[in-house]
DNA sequence: AAACCACGCAACCGCGGACGT
DNA sequence: TACGTCCGCGGTTGCGTGGTT
């Protein structure tokens, strides 16, 4: 491991790169590639430390970076994106292809921050200042909403890894778990019944799911006013993840419902559904984006050990009436509806914006 | 013309996770 | 298990530039 001497720290040039040294970089790394960080500015002749030649090619040097404006479609795909992942630059510069992270940030901080703000808009809660919906203050507001964001960026930070293909299965897999079953290991499930309350409170949680329908919608879906999203009716409280088993028992629907790791002989785990069908990691995933999208929130916390290693999660559920999951959007009048439309205000009033 | 200010952007800093020893 | 190193990330800083007074 190449370490720098206190000597070697201490002439360590610091500030603005010359061409000189951004030629000395690239012309290394196009020969040979970065490689270590570390020991890369020695071999290229740099006075440099590494972490500065790594950040000097990665939101510079690299080829394949475009430069310039950001054109009205980018900026709608990082103000939607931020609403679902909050200051996770990284992640939504995977969007824009060839932005890099910090170009979107310093972009997002001086142009479309202000640009919201001057609209009336929160740009962290991404609604309008004057909350006057819900006749709530606008700290209780903001703190709800904090809290959305922050389940909604949990979920999509899943999502957004698999992307496209998941919603073409998304109707298929649901259908899977509502066929008739049994799950093992149920006797176990003692841990659901210490699920904690609910703690959110009602109104705002179905706003989470519409919101994050709107993002798991197709571009067609959000100028289209009928989603083709849908969700079975399936009533299903209570989500587990017991040792090996990921569990969905119904408690009132008739039936129970489960997904079952198991063992292959090579000793590679893999997932059953309730008919003995293989399912992947996107599958668990999707399914569970599902049932929250029917109204079911994660309350994102372990609620319970069971011997040494049996874990369980609660999954609180929402009461019919509050549930205006996916299927609903469409609904005039409804909450979702107005969420829907917001969403639609917000990108056409960035576009139209000057 | 000079001083001041605001803005945009490149670069730095500190932290935390992953990994190897 | 503990420690050290590497790497990537998000927040912050500071410099250059253009506009205003």
């Amino acid at each position: 491991m190449v370490k720098s001497s206190r000597g070697e720290k201490a002439t360590l040039k610091k500030g603005p790169w010359t061409p000189e040294e951004d030629q000395k970089l690239m012309a290394y790394i196009q020969q040979h590639g970065h490689g270590n960080w570390s020991s890369l500015p020695a071999k290229a002749g740099l006075r440099r430390c590494g972490k500065s030649c790594r950040l000097r090619w990665t939101n510079y040097l690299r080829p394949d970076i475009k430069r310039g404006n950001f054109s009205s479609q980018e900026d709608q795909t990082i103000i939607q994106l931020h609403a679902l992942l909050g200051n996770r630059w990284s992640a939504i510069a995977l969007h824009l292809s060839k932005r890099t992270d910090n170009e979107i940030k310093n972009h997002w901080n001086t142009h479309l921050k202000k640009r919201l703000t001057r609209m009336g808009i929160d740009p962290t809660t991404h609604k309008p200042i004057n909350d006057a919906v819900h006749g709530r203050s606008k700290d209780a507001a903001n703190l709800n909403h904090m809290a959305q964001w922050e389940t909604a960026r949990l979920q999509a930070e899943s999502r957004l890894v698999r992307e496209s293909k998941l919603r073409l299965r998304i109707n298929e897999l649901i259908g899977s778990f509502c066929s008739q079953a049994s799950p093992t290991r149920l006797n176990s499930w003692t841990l659901t019944s210490q699920s904690p309350s609910p703690t959110t409170t009602a109104d705002n949680i179905p706003k989470m799911h519409s919101m994050y329908a709107m993002m798991l919608a197709t571009e067609d879906d959000l100028k289209s006013p009928t989603s083709t999203l849908s969700f079975p009716d399936t009533i299903i409280p209570n989500f587990g993840l017991i040792n090996q088993s990921l569990l969905l028992p119904s408690s009132n629907a008739g039936g129970d419902r489960g997904i079952i790791m198991k063992e292959a002989s090579d000793g590679a785990s893999y997932w059953e559904n309730s008919v003995g069908s293989l399912m992947r990691d996107d599958d668990i995933m999707v399914a569970v984006e599902g049932f929250r999208s029917r109204g079911y929130n994660c309350n994102n916390s372990m609620v319970g050990l069971q011997n040494d290693d049996e874990l369980a999660y609660g999954f609180n559920e929402i009461s019919p009436q509050q549930n205006l999951g996916v299927s609903n959007i469409e609904e005039e009048g409804s909450t979702s509806f107005e969420e829907k439309h917001y969403w639609e205000t917000i990108l056409n009033l960035v576009n139209d914006f000057p």
